[in-house]
DNA sequence: ATGAAAGCGCTAACAC
DNA sequence: GTGTTAGCGCTTTCAT
């Protein structure tokens, strides 16, 4: 087993002292050097194949190229998205990314946020379940590592997210358009931002429309959940649409409505929400709400590593336009409303990746 | 911004030497001490609500509780699933898991391995895109860096994967005993040693039934690839069953046979592999193989941890065995063939996901 | 324009 | 049992 190679090495090598390598390895260190110097310690470092040891330059430095991502569920096409969106930009800055999976769990969350002080992370990208430790959050403050809350926005931390109220409200005046009346709701966590959000759009449409919803119930932002949750409602009310908190609640309940005979959008409409690619491939298509969240990704770690080493700020979110996604999961045109608000904002912050 | 805690404050406020204090966060070093001193010192230790410097500890240590998982793309639920697995084992373990996203591009893969090496990482979880960069490979291991191959195993490495070959020959049986005979395959890359098993599989199972396959076509394991391929495929020959490389390219040949307007499974067979959750809401439900990806990113991790510390030794790699999962998407029952091996592998290592 | 020297926070010999 | 000491590999004054 090979020894390290160090900056020494490279000095001696190069026949300068380690000082002079290192102001070759970070120019901003802006001093002038004799070109041909420059040359032979490039030289010598590509001969020795010299890579500076990172947790090295960590330690001197106090801290440095290595932002964390905290999220829910790295295996969720939601999230996962998301952290490719952050791990672009990152990469393009020059920063390492520690992805960290908080399994839905607030005490895995916080475990988490230890482990990236410990690292001595710049700044974290962060998609909190339910109410973060603030006081883990201060302690890292403290330290002058910068956050941003991704997807659901904290009022006490810079973020990102998408318009969840507005596209909860296109949704539902959609559905009103097309002339279903008889909504209920399936609705995510009560704890989760986006859920209150979504929830808030679709209320907010129903008053408008002088409706009241036949039921609103709360789960998992599971497949399990939306089929368990939708028969329930299924044989419990009358309905002629379910609107699911996302995608897979929505497909849940479509395989009830199924299981039960009941014709979709024949009888009942079902909508969703985030409109994941894979689920696009689904069949009837799901009327649903694009989130751009790669862009979401993007856009929390762009901001982040724009913030990192400036003074510290709270700021307004930054919220990023969503799209309504119409599906043969509800039927095409009927009785169509006059109070319909066609003010679809068309993403200019479209998908990006590839 | 406060000042960094360190071993020193905690010393100071229990009254010992710095040490001390690293004796007792490192019971490894197996010393006897006074209960009350430590007592005193883990007590510092929480009032002043220390956390040792990982880089520290690294850089003192040379290498310390860091393993990275290099895997070709996150945002694909088969992979994001193989690192959820990894990183959970890793967590237990106490190791800190730097997820890197190579996007399918053996240059970002290099790059990435040595950033891996510059982290100074114990080992690797490495799912390699084709054939990678031996040379790099070396060096991480000259300077003791383990690493296990998950999912696409490679001759010098340790690793672990699926069946492929029995998967995808018993998938052959299978649609050989429904009484398919004109069978076309459209595989993955040919560089991916996944796509390789799964070929050989087929082309065995049809040399054994004295079959020729009406074509084999090569593409990317996605959607459009599927799709157009396909579209081509039942263009230019006459087939009953069309095997996808996996599930992705098979739901873009089952889109592709319905804007034929060919009858599913009807006039045509078709059928996937991998069998990621998601696509089980797909309808009408691919026959497909089951691999425990979860599971492979779990054993990968498992015997990379076991692995680290001791000697390197090449290994053969271990194989996690597969499930067939008969769906819609074939006929059901018809001219059994006499020949069908149904010493099918019921998976005991399943899901084992939350 | 370059070198010498002093640590960053921690651990592991080696003393006592 | 516990303290003292000497670095790990790097950056950064401060000299020259």
């Amino acid at each position: 087993m090979d020894k390290k190679t160090t900056i020494r090495d490279v000095a001696q090598r190069a026949g300068v002292s380690p000082s002079t390598v290192s102001r070759v390895l970070n120019p901003h260190a802006a001093v002038h050097m004799r070109p041909a110097t420059r040359e032979r310690v490039l030289e010598a470092i590509r001969e020795l194949r010299y890579t500076p040891t990172k947790s090295a330059q960590r330690m001197r430095r106090q801290r440095g190229d290595i932002i964390g991502v905290l999220l829910p569920d790295i295996s969720n096409p939601y999230f996962s998205l998301l952290a490719r969106g952050a791990e672009s930009i990152a990469f393009e800055e020059g920063y390492s990314t520690l992805i960290c999976d908080s399994n839905h769990s607030v005490e895995r969350e916080s475990r988490y946020l230890d482990l990236l002080m410990a690292e001595q992370v710049d700044g974290i990208v962060f998609v909190p379940v339910g109410t973060p430790d603030w006081q883990r959050i201060q302690r890292l403050r403290d330290q002058g590592v910068r956050i941003v809350a991704a997807d659901r926005c904290q009022d006490r931390l810079l973020g990102v997210e998408a318009d969840n109220w507005h596209g909860s409200h296109c949704l539902t005046q959609h559905l009103l358009s097309l002339g279903y009346r008889q909504i209920a709701y399936i609705a995510g966590p009560l704890e989760v931002r986006t859920t209150q959000e979504r929830l808030r759009g679709f209320q907010d449409a129903m008053r408008n429309a002088g409706l009241d919803p036949i039921v609103i119930r709360h789960g998992a932002y599971t497949f399990d959940s939306g089929y368990q949750l939708a028969s329930e409602v299924l044989a419990g009310h009358s309905v002629d649409a379910l609107m699911g908190g996302d995608d897979l609640v929505a497909l849940g309940a479509m395989r009830a409505a199924e299981s039960l005979g009941i014709d979709v959008p024949g009888q009942l409409g079902i909508t969703g929400f985030d409109s994941v690619p894979l689920l696009s491939l689904i069949h009837p298509a799901l009327t649903s709400v694009r989130i751009p969240v790669y862009e979401i990704g993007r856009e929390s770690m762009t901001l982040l590593v724009r913030h990192i080493g400036t003074t510290d700020s709270p700021g307004d979110p930054t919220v990023l336009p969503v799209e309504l996604v119409p599906g043969s999961s509800c039927r095409q045109c009927k009785e169509p409303s006059p109070r319909l608000d066609s003010s679809l904002t068309s993403s200019p912050h479209d998908r990006g990746g590839d």
